[in-house]
RNA sequence: GCGCCUGUAGCUCAGUUGGAUAGAGCAACGGACUUCUAAUCCGUAGGUCGGGGGUUCGAAUCCCUCCAGGCGUGCCA
């Protein structure tokens, strides 16, 4: 990569004019090379000489000039170099590299843009894990949106990865929907029964209680409740769980693994974890229940893991689930947990650090609440009234795609606004057409050639030189920056950045279409734009594949 | 009360982790289809980066303070 071959040079001058002794290099210099925002200041730029300054007590200038003397250029890959302003050196790069940049695309193809920053470090990824007590809404479809795009983009930056979802099959709330269907289930079969509210309110409660009445006819009805509510619990929990699980592979979001809570009971890792802790001291008795002392970890105050009563708490089990996440192997681990986690983070990341973990080996993520709209309007949900939309309602009207690349379009940790006419509009309005249809344009290029029977992809007879328009270098350049598109995205776990990138690409693509012709009657020239095209294309469909949206040949 | 997050164009948001003159989309206004897809393009306008102070060659970005909003703050799950 160009910027790459930049580097080096500008690292070899530098290590050059500190063996001359021109001037001092602290240790630990690191050369910075960023894209100017202005035209005019080149391609690149470096601030080498403003941080060199300092250290050396002489002008910035002064340093920029004699570090632009020792240059090291030996391809001739810069075209013009200068020193500007109050010493940023400049530097414009030749258009035959940019030219040559093309064809690294085209050979690397789906390859393009997957630079191998994980080295096959091993990563989990946990999202959604939303409790199995009724269906998948739209805030989950946001979390399974940036899971399985970060997913994807740590996997192809190099990463080991897996998917997992955390059920929460064992707590009070099971035992609710179990006590929820059952009570349906007893009016169903005539008797007069309060629904309490704090039982769960949708219709799919009375559903699942139809179900039960098929397959048991009323051989629940004078049941203590003790005996039924475990079958009820059991099979609404069940049959939940298969309908997250089917809206999640219809959002084509698929698992690696799907981790039972109550396994965690089952097999005494929450007893484990917490023997692990005490033996390391960082748990105390403290008024009849256990305490681990998250405090020595930054958290703000102690938390217990087992109460008085002797029960567990939640957060034993979590820490038990983390203990399991590392013995498994994971160097880093990715929780994606809802807004309203917040408060539970840091004592999380104590947890991590008490069980001998670096606090880099863990990193929880917030996705923040989506606000539905519609035509602009909030559209009322209330989880509790069991009035809400649910992430399948929303693949239906608005389409896996359009939703998806909505999801993606913010930072996670802020909250969006999601408006479901904008989703459906085929217009400019709604970025994930604009970047789709740039896609089909291209492909229906291809399409054309094929039928006038031109074969434009011919490499041999390639003049790539006669992409001579500035548009034409803007956008190989935009492509060049591609792969540290998905750098940044990997490195800082943000996904937002590609359909930000997409959605300036796609313009850029959708000027020059409008403007210039690929096919034409000079036909190196077409073939040259053709390529240019082409790389295009690749950009956008391996970018939309990271995101999970399809990239349609036609439209 | 304490803690965390947010505050950038009328609206929704980016801003390459401290760089040079602040960036998109939408909405508004005006234009462009005999062409490889108009699900498109071109133009105009829009700013005290919440306020103030500090750090330095240089701040939307880091520190302090104030203001406004959001969330969190159980031996709940």
């Amino acid at each position: 990569m160009i910027k790459d071959k930049t580097l080096e040079i500008l690292s070899k001058t530098l290590h050059q004019c500190g063996e001359r002794g021109l001037f001092q290099i602290p240790p630990g210099f690191e050369i910075q090379l960023e894209v100017p925002r202005i035209e005019a200041h080149g391609d690149f730029a470096t601030n080498v000489a403003l941080n060199l300054a300092k250290p050396n007590r002489c002008s910035p200038k002064d340093i920029a000039a004699s570090f632009v003397e020792q240059l090291a250029d030996g391809e001739g890959l810069f075209a013009k170099v200068e020193v500007a302003g109050p010493g940023f050196i400049n530097l414009v790069i030749s258009p035959s590299a940019w030219l040559e940049a093309l064809g690294e695309i085209h050979r690397l193809d789906k390859k393009y843009g997957c630079p191998d920053i994980g080295r096959g470090r091993y990563v989990q990824v946990e999202f959604v894990s939303a409790n199995p007590t009724g269906p998948l809404h739209v805030g989950h479809g946001r979390g399974a949106a940036v899971g399985d795009a970060l997913a994807n983009i740590l996997e192809a930056t190099g990463h080991r990865v897996e998917r997992e979802y955390y059920i929460n099959d064992a707590g009070t709330q099971v035992e609710t929907l179990g006590r929820s269907v059952l009570l349906r289930y007893q009016q169903l079969l005539g008797r007069r029964v309060e629904f309490p509210e704090t039982c769960y309110q949708g219709d799919y409660i009375r559903v699942l209680a139809r179900e039960m009445q098929d397959i048991h006819a009323d051989s629940y009805l004078d049941a203590t409740e003790e005996e039924a509510l475990s079958v009820f619990s059991d099979y609404a929990g069940k049959r939940i769980l298969e309908g997250i699980r089917t809206d999640l592979e219809e959002f084509g979001v698929h698992y690696d693994r799907w981790f039972s809570e109550k396994s965690l009971y089952e097999s005494g890792a929450v007893e484990r974890v917490i023997e692990t802790l005490k033996v390391a001291g960082h748990i105390y008795e403290k008024d009849g229940a256990l305490w681990f002392q998250s405090t020595s970890f930054g958290d703000e105050k102690d938390r217990v893991v087992v109460r008085a009563n002797g029960m567990t708490t939640y957060f034993a089990s979590d820490l038990a689930y983390h203990q399991d996440k590392y013995l498994r192997g994971f160097q880093l681990v990715i929780d994606l947990w809802g807004a309203d986690h917040h408060g539970y983070m840091d004592r999380m990341y104590a947890g991590a650090m008490a069980l001998g973990k670096e606090r880099e080996a863990l990193n929880l993520l917030l996705v923040q609440l989506v606000n539905l709209l519609r035509k602009g309007k909030q559209v009322a949900m209330s989880t509790r009234a069991g009035e809400f939309v649910t992430l399948q309602d929303v693949i239906g009207e608005v389409g896996r795609d359009a939703a998806r690349f909505i999801f993606l379009t913010r930072r996670s940790d802020s909250p969006l606004d999601f408006d479901l006419e904008l989703a459906k509009e085929k217009s400019a309005d709604n970025p994930v057409y604009y970047v789709q249809y740039a896609h089909a344009r291209i492909c229906s290029i291809s399409r054309l050639a094929e039928e006038r029977q031109l074969d434009l992809a011919d490499e041999k007879t390639l003049e790539l030189n006669r992409l001579e328009l500035p548009e034409e270098l803007a956008l190989i350049k935009q492509l060049s920056l591609y792969p540290e598109v998905i750098e940044s995205s990997a490195r800082f776990l943000e996904p937002h950045r590609i359909p930000y990138y997409l959605t300036q690409l796609a313009s850029a693509f959708h000027s020059y279409y409008k403007h210039h012709r690929i096919i034409q009657e000079d036909l190196a020239l077409a073939k040259a734009r053709f390529h240019l095209v082409q790389a295009i294309r690749i950009v956008i469909r391996n970018a939309l594949e990271l995101l999970g949206v399809s990239a349609p040949e036609k439209m």
